[in-house]
DNA sequence: CACTCGTACTTGAAACTTCAAGCAATGCTT
DNA sequence: AAGCATTGCTTGAAGTTTCAAGTACGAGTG
């Protein structure tokens, strides 16, 4: 904050600051989402011994196809980088919710195969979790203000999408 | 998922489990914080060596009356535990950005004083951070929605606050 | 004053994430 | 078919976060 004067380093020399009204948005943004993320983390924690990313993963398993998802597709699927996901399911591997399986069609691949164990957990923990989505989120808001965060939401996603629309269009970038 | 009829653990028998729409807001939601808080990450890890939250704390000391604020208070401001707060601290230090100072008042207090390399390092970072949130959020949605955006989060961040208004009042817990 | 409880903060270990290499298979090019 | 870039995934180390103690001071009570 205060006032800004160099020349050298910048992309452009002096950025838009944000009003009042933008900063009270983007503040009550970043605690909401923060709070948010930090309650479902310890409900998870606390009811399933998994953190909120690792069910979402054991979710996105249970619903493909024959409960098995290329590594890669998972991780594009989950929004975070293959390497994180190599070590979240090393780990689910070592508690027997998820195991691994060669690709045929291509060697390098690997499959990552929800088991019978780790839909069990899902299944237990699945009903105080989406309690807890309810809680804290649906509940408090109208149906107006749901549709709305929806919108919000998915124009967000879009633009910070690493060119997932159009990456088939490589000379438009 | 699939149906259940366990009698002993959970709180309720029969959650309501999300319906279509909502599953879709609720994603939206995941994915659109997840990309937007992983880009801030990165950027401000790329522009100025310290991720977001780190930065969020030097914004918060940088804003406080003489740019220093003692431990607990601050961790409130910025939603994160004093644990959290004291490993940052002891990294902002060691950087130089941040020094310590026992409190007169009270022997066991502690307040964090931001230096003035930290207070150059938030001017340096500032102009690109304020661009990305720009980018990736202000400029991609309408007054109306910005405007809802705001009061969604506030809804939400007051729901998960643990007890602020009201603190004095406990009876009514 | 002694006791006890709560507050302010720190610490170390374990868990998780990131980053930069790394390896092996594939695909493209000549 | 040989060379070279790309893809799919893993790994180890460094940084961050969480969790469960732990220390030290302050405040309330008898």
């Amino acid at each position: 904050m205060a006032t800004k004067h160099e020349g050298a380093p910048g992309p452009s020399e002096e950025p838009r600051w944000l009003s009042d009204e933008e900063q009270q948005i983007w503040r009550a943004y970043l605690h909401a989402t923060m709070l948010l993320d930090d309650h479902l983390d310890r409900q998870l924690q606390r009811d399933a011994k998994l953190p909120h990313l690792y069910y979402a993963l054991l979710v996105q398993l249970a619903e493909a196809p024959r409960r098995r998802m290329r590594m890669t597709e998972l991780a594009k699927q989950a929004k975070i980088t293959r390497s994180r996901l190599s070590h979240a399911v090393a780990r689910l591997e070592k508690n027997g919710w998820v195991r691994r399986e060669d690709c045929r069609s291509d060697k390098r691949g690997q499959n990552a195969i929800l088991t019978d164990e780790g839909a069990e957990v899902l299944a237990q923990a699945a009903p105080g979790h989406v309690t807890a989505v309810r809680q804290a989120l649906f509940d408090r808001l109208t149906p107006e203000q749901q549709k709305s965060l929806g919108e919000i939401m998915k124009i967000v996603a879009e633009g910070l999408q690493p060119c997932e629309a159009g990456a088939d269009l490589p000379w438009l970038r």
